[in-house]
DNA sequence: ACCATACGTTCACTATACCGAACTCTTCAA
DNA sequence: TTGAAGAGTTCGGTATAGTGAACGTATGGT
């Protein structure tokens, strides 16, 4: 009994970058021959990364991406789902604290955006987040003090406040309900 | 004359992921052994890819990022600076669209977060922005018609609208001024 | 028709990414 | 002091990623 002829098993993550790669080459109106010349790379080597056999190499990603001037990132991005998304406002009880996730993208670096409404008078722990997050404060309505424990600001609409989200931080409100959009831009994935 | 000892030449990417692994895994408070094991890989394997020589293949950068629990594509970004920033807001002249940029993030990924202010009775055509960017629309105040020409929405504070940014789209304004957060996300730096 | 040139794929071979097993160096309990 | 358990690194051996040369097919010029 003959050995399969082609290559080894595929895992699914090389059928995506090959996918990826062949469309990515083929948007540029580039040969697989041409550009296995500009990559340094062989022809075979392209023809099998692009059917999704093999496993290749952070160095002939490189060459890949350069040849096709694109971050290497990107080859191995999944791409982000581009239908719109409409998110209505929400009534709320007065006197509670309203925490909404209005978007969350997991590819590439996670990004997250919540609304956050706090009533008048409160103090508010800030949720600690993952290392290397950065956490955006918009001000909509209200005037509200918030940011790390060692250094707050005193916030008034339009405003924005960006700090490191891992750190202790706080929220807390004056005389009026606050309404604020907290974006989260996190390296690290949940 | 014997041949040198230790792994073969060193690309520069080579280096740059295997710092942020060790970066990322000493974030996590694993060992290199623990890691190893949760990886499925050698330890010397990762010893050599976080010591900068070696070139890994991306099933064991597949493995590394699962065991880290990050989008593989992270391993490859480089990182977003996470200092404090403050912007106050500003006073504009009514009757003049505003256009602030509160927040730029330009690693692999880049965030973009922009303060608009746009008077009454007002239509706005939207910038068109690279393939794959999605726009953010957050209502702070005032009502307003917004999004792709062929799909708007009709927005209220407190709502959200995420759309495609590099298709048409537009924002026209009702009887008051309206003041509108937008977060541009784009998975693909051009 | 014919040859030449280009394309993309499949083959056998070579270079090398990964592995297991040793090693050194700390740390800590007995 | 000694042994055990953990850390991280360095060593051959082996599986496999990448190569060059063949292949089959399509197109264009003579």
């Amino acid at each position: 009994m003959t050995p399969p002829s082609g290559r080894r098993p595929v895992s699914s993550t090389a059928a995506a970058v090959g996918a990826k790669i062949r469309l990515r080459r083929q948007q540029r109106g580039m040969s697989a021959a041409e550009m296995a010349r500009r990559a340094g790379l062989s022809k075979a080597t392209l023809s099998q990364l692009e059917a999704g056999n093999g496993n290749p190499t952070i160095d002939t990603l490189d060459a890949i991406a350069i040849a096709l001037r694109i971050p290497i990132a990107d080859l191995l991005a999944r791409d982000a789902d581009t239908g719109p998304v409409f998110r209505q406002g929400t009534d709320i009880e007065p006197g509670e604290v309203s925490r909404e996730l209005l978007r969350r993208i997991s590819s590439g670096n996670s990004l997250e955006i919540w609304r956050l409404r706090i009533p008048p008078e409160t103090e508010l722990p800030g949720v600690p987040h993952a290392t290397g997050t950065i956490e955006h404060l918009l001000i909509a309505t209200g005037h509200v003090t918030a940011g790390p424990v060692d250094a707050p600001q005193d916030l008034r609409p339009g405003d924005m406040l960006a700090f490191a989200g891992d750190a202790p931080h706080f929220y807390r409100t004056g005389a009026e309900e606050v309404d604020i959009t907290v974006v989260f831009a996190s390296p690290i994935s949940t």
